[in-house]
RNA sequence: GGGGAGGUAGCGAAGCGGUCAAACGCACCAGACUGUAAAUCUGGCGGCUGAUGCCUUCGGAGGUUCGAAUCCUCCCCUCCCCA
């Protein structure tokens, strides 16, 4: 089944769009070139630890540009680091990542599957876990491919250039990182790897391994580390500074708002499908101070929600967004909570709602105003309530419940 | 194998017998401000407790002492120098 591909110039405007590296050009475009002639696809390939349970805008970025290729009609492999997971990416890493567990990575790596296909064709995804072949190795493997790189060129790199520097330490395990993920590529004959920036010392890597092992080597594509809603530093679960694709709208929607100005531009362009006459319009809109930031970031929140929840999702969000944060009003629909008949203390009630975490944490915030019943706000921390009715309590920004007589 | 320096709350970093739940900075939380933010300012930032106090924390296990993060012993871990 020859595939019917389109043009190259066609093809690599998409491609090139966003990126930050493509290299070697000469090398890609031979690629192209030969699989429109061959009618054969590229594979396409992006390795993915699930290191935490779920996907994040962050992780979008690449998949929406495998999902670019998908569409061109060429084929994706998404690796599932199984294994990678366990060693952990030192990348952009002062430390020594906590290796976690086979069972730990597993379990993400189920939702991670999940997630993956609220972008891409799941029919045309060429899903595989490196464990398949890690699993499987022998130590003398092992050596042989260790033995295909130098310490020296290892040290080349920044972060264990700065680690070793620095009298930090360095576990052997993570030198392999570099090279399993080249491996990888071997594994699965990537014609293309595509990951962030940050990653590119591993994806030039994969092309040494690649050569080393016979095979032609990848073409490197990268694209910019999406910043996180702090406005700091790359987006991520651990540092609690991601917008998850499987949050709920509201949160979503609220996420976004949060970021700093700054980040629209770059949001537009990296996570959404917004068209490049859009995002120059944008741009110009952002530049000039034509439009008010919070609007564009309402488009763009509005925007991010739909693609993950639909049309109608997206609205709700945004009514939600106007009425509890904007104009400070009570939500719609907020949790209930059961409270037995009789008196209790209103830290007791905050805790067992799980609004908060601790009694201490919520006499102190009582004390500085930041719980609230019925609209108004408490400021005796021993205040204690009898639920005869329905009764909205706040505490903070945005956290509700509301207290149910049982 | 020998010698030296260290392991303190989410991170970085003070403390080196009591006044230490532990300075300070970052992160975080609450409040004010606002266009959502950011910036700024104020307060907070182990838990329990009606303002007193109690309990669990300073790599781990013991010990000395009226009293230990601070002293001693052993163990674990990291870094440096030498071999």
């Amino acid at each position: 089944m020859k595939r019917n591909f389109p043009p190259l110039e066609e093809q690599l405007e998409i491609i090139s769009r966003g990126t930050v590296d493509l290299l070697p050009m000469d090398e890609l475009k031979m690629k192209l070139e030969r699989s429109i002639k061959t009618g054969k696809p590229l594979r396409i390939k992006q390795g993915f630890d699930p290191t935490a349970p779920d996907i994040h805008l962050g992780h979008t970025v690449g998949l929406r540009k495998l999902k670019q290729f998908q569409d061109l009609g060429h084929q994706v492999v998404i690796i599932i680091g199984d294994y990678t997971g366990m060693v952990g990416d030192p990348s952009e890493k002062n430390s020594t990542r906590p290796r976690l567990t086979h069972e730990q990575v597993m379990e993400n790596a189920k939702t991670y599957e999940k997630q993956f296909f609220k972008i891409l064709d799941r029919e045309k995804t060429e899903v595989r876990y490196n464990g398949e072949w890690f699993s499987r190795m022998t130590f003398a493997e092992v050596m042989d491919l260790a033995s295909k790189f130098t310490v020296a060129r290892m040290l080349e790199r920044d972060d264990f250039a700065k680690r070793f520097a620095n009298n930090q330490p360095i576990s052997i395990h993570e030198l392999f990182y570099p090279l399993m993920q080249g491996y990888d590529s071997v594994m699965v004959r990537a014609d293309v790897e595509i990951g962030a920036t940050e990653q590119k010392f591993n994806l030039v890597t994969g092309r040494d391994i690649q050569r080393e092992y016979g095979q032609e080597p990848q073409v490197v594509l990268t694209l910019p580390v999406l910043v996180g809603i702090d406005g700091v530093n790359r987006m991520s679960k651990s540092l609690g500074n991601y917008i998850g694709i499987d949050e709920p709208p509201e949160e979503m929607y609220g996420k976004t708002m949060r970021i700093p100005d700054e980040l629209i531009y770059q949001y537009f362009e990296l996570v959404t499908d917004v068209s490049l006459q859009e995002l120059q319009e944008i741009k110009q809109q952002l530049e000039s101070g034509s439009v008010n930031p919070r609007d564009l970031k309402k488009r763009l929140a509005f925007t991010i929600v739909r693609m993950y929840h639909g049309e109608d999702a997206a609205r709700q969000a945004e009514a939600h967004f106007e009425r509890v944060v904007v104009k400070k009003e009570i939500p719609e629909d907020i949790p209930e909570f059961k409270v037995e008949s009789g008196k209790h203390r209103l830290v007791d009630l905050l805790v067992a709602a799980g609004l908060i975490q601790s009694k201490s944490e919520a006499r102190r915030r009582i004390r500085q105003g930041g719980v609230s019943v019925e609209g108004s706000v408490v400021k005796d921390e021993f205040l204690e309530l009898e639920i005869t009715r329905p009764t909205v309590v706040k505490a903070g920004k945005r956290a509700f419940v509301k207290l149910i007589p049982a």
